[in-house]
DNA sequence: GGTCCCCATGTGACCGGTCACAATCCTGGC
DNA sequence: GCCAGGATTGTGACCGGTCACATGGGGACC
């Protein structure tokens, strides 16, 4: 390690080459585990990289050889749960490939703004995941220019408009099918469904479970309510329904939908799980300690940020193309917010 | 623009001095506004950008000159509310200076780690913003190298090693002081606390705050339970509370721990607020939809992010020191969870 | 009309790596 | 002892910008 001090221009491997005595190539050789450099030359070499604390620079490397080792995340949002955990899932995968993880936040779906963004996020370089679960996202992943490595994070395959690019998806329409059926299993004659805006103009997969769930069982098929992401749009979703005394089941598009519908109720005197049953998407982390806790379907939104770095990455180095990391099966959590509808009399 | 398609290698400063039959410098010149170039001339250069798509080079730019127009984030964690919101803040502010984001989390507080990560934030160029609420956060922080410009934004501006650097913080010690104030307001004999890990080994800013309220007060100091961030922790400190029926008001470290001590009390069939009060920090979006809504100090993390990204962006840019963006006061919400005492006797 | 100076523009080197190719060393085979 | 050929190493150009300096062309002024 380098101790002389001196906030100096860090070490260049011509710096490296003169301190090894040797030429600037055969460093690069080194770094670049070039098989035909002899090992004494290697040793000294390595021995002058550790000594003046060389690290090659990763703008130099861009530059010259094309490859940067970097992605660029964009999304609508950083906060929610599920965008979120995509984010550090990412970011995981990324860092044990050691690659540099950028972020543009789509703010509006103004289609300049967002394609702006996509300039943005083009310019520095690299591969580009792009969440697409919001209008926003969708405009972003259409923007992106056909040479640019991308992967998109999507809702459902069927809904996005370019087949020839590589996705990631968890299976929600199964998700939703797997709650609902819970739901109807429980003895309520059907569910009302609170739903999350459907990144496009078609019916999302969530909708289209949920609604084959009560297609198979025979049940009537309410119009399912418009909601958004938070909690204040399910609590005004909420307390429409509330005020429907047939009302008894309700499956929400999230979880934070979920709690201000729970939230809704309560302010209308319904008790849960006793007059109405409550389900939820997404398990985000307070969903076990609400009260009552809520019945949710786990998703395993990590593991599909780990997916869609791992797919890019072999976009990115056809090296690197391994098997397709498998997103795990949505998973359906049952708590205390779901029970059998009130006895009909 | 460039409608002759053709997947190409994008046009260079001299593709695009060529086609206006001028020399790259000044074209060069022209993209950096410099003063001296004959408006006609600038002219033609511009229509040449447009005409060939030409977008300067972020990679070249840094290499040439040094300087990167980049901001690393190193933080602990993506998902939680606190963190997440201070990001969101950065690169919101990053974006309307065309800052390119950066991100790399700190998975482990291990020394060797931490300093990994910080070398590899540092490789990406640009500034560093630092999070550094926790010990993970802190040792890197204290790793950056001191030529390094780096921001912090810190817990309590006492508690952190180096003084020669810039940081923003928000008045945890007021918040916490004031959340205390008014649960010993409604009438409570003290106020127990659940604490938060300290950043440091000190005694954290809101610890501080609260004890102060007590001290004051006259009130008896009962020892701060040791909690964590997540809501499994509070659950599990509120259950030990909940059994001391001397314990009629509680503030938590955050809105995830009372969440846990919220559903703590509720399983162990004491009523909030009518035999305990509840007090959280941060104000998380699903804090005013619990049941009962959680009484909590808003603290403002976007404008925090904002903050520490005009801080470093002076520190980046002389030019651009502007007076230091004032953080928000914390601001006491004041819901369902507290109020007045059991009458005693 | 000549000199000075500023305006506008061009030239060469450089940032820190890579790539393609040339040059040198060494060794075995005949 | 000589030559082919692989193993090592070196040289020059280049990636796409910037920087420092040189150069040519008008006024302004005397």
């Amino acid at each position: 390690m380098n101790v002389t001090g001196h906030t100096r221009r860090p070490a260049s491997i011509r710096d490296v080459a003169t301190a090894a005595g040797v030429s600037y190539q055969t460093v690069s050789r080194v770094i670049n585990d070039h098989p035909s450099v002899k090992p004494t030359t290697r040793e000294r070499v390595l021995a002058a990289i550790d000594e003046l604390g060389f690290r090659r620079s990763a703008t130099a490397l861009a530059l010259a050889s094309g490859r940067s080792r970097a992605v660029t995340v964009l999304t609508a949002n950083t906060t929610h749960y599920g965008y979120a955990s995509i984010l550090q899932g990412i970011e995981e995968a990324a860092r044990a490939e050691s690659y540099a993880v950028g972020i543009g936040v789509l703010e509006s779906a103004d289609e300049a703004a967002v394609a702006a963004e996509v300039r943005r996020a083009a310019d520095a370089g690299g591969g580009l995941i792009v969440i697409a679960y919001d209008p926003a996202g969708v405009k972003a992943l259409g923007a992106v220019p056909a040479e640019l490595p991308v992967v998109g994070v999507v809702e459902t395959p069927a809904s996005t408009p370019d087949p020839g690019r590589p996705w990631v998806w968890t299976d929600d329409r199964e998700a939703a099918y797997q709650a609902t059926r819970h739901l109807l299993s429980l003895g309520h004659e059907t569910v009302h469904y609170v739903a999350i805006p459907s990144s496009t103009r078609r019916t999302s997969a969530r909708t289209s479970g949920w609604r084959q769930a009560l297609r198979e069982a025979g049940a009537p098929e309410p119009r399912p309510v418009q909601g958004s992401w938070g909690p204040a749009e399910g609590h005004a979703a909420g307390r429409r329904l509330a005020r429907d005394p047939a009302v008894s089941a309700i499956l929400c598009g999230n979880d934070d939908l979920a709690l201000g519908v729970l939230r809704a109720l309560h302010e209308a005197g319904r008790s849960v799980p006793g007059e109405v049953s409550v389900a939820g998407f997404d398990d985000a982390p307070h969903s076990a300690y609400l009260t009552p806790s809520l019945t949710t379907v786990r998703l395993d939104f990590t593991g599909l940020g780990r997916a869609a770095f791992a797919l890019l990455h072999g976009v990115l180095e056809e090296a690197a193309r391994i098997a397709p990391h498998p997103v795990s099966v949505p998973e359906l959590v049952v708590r205390e917010s779901s029970g059998r509808p009130p006895a009909t009399g």
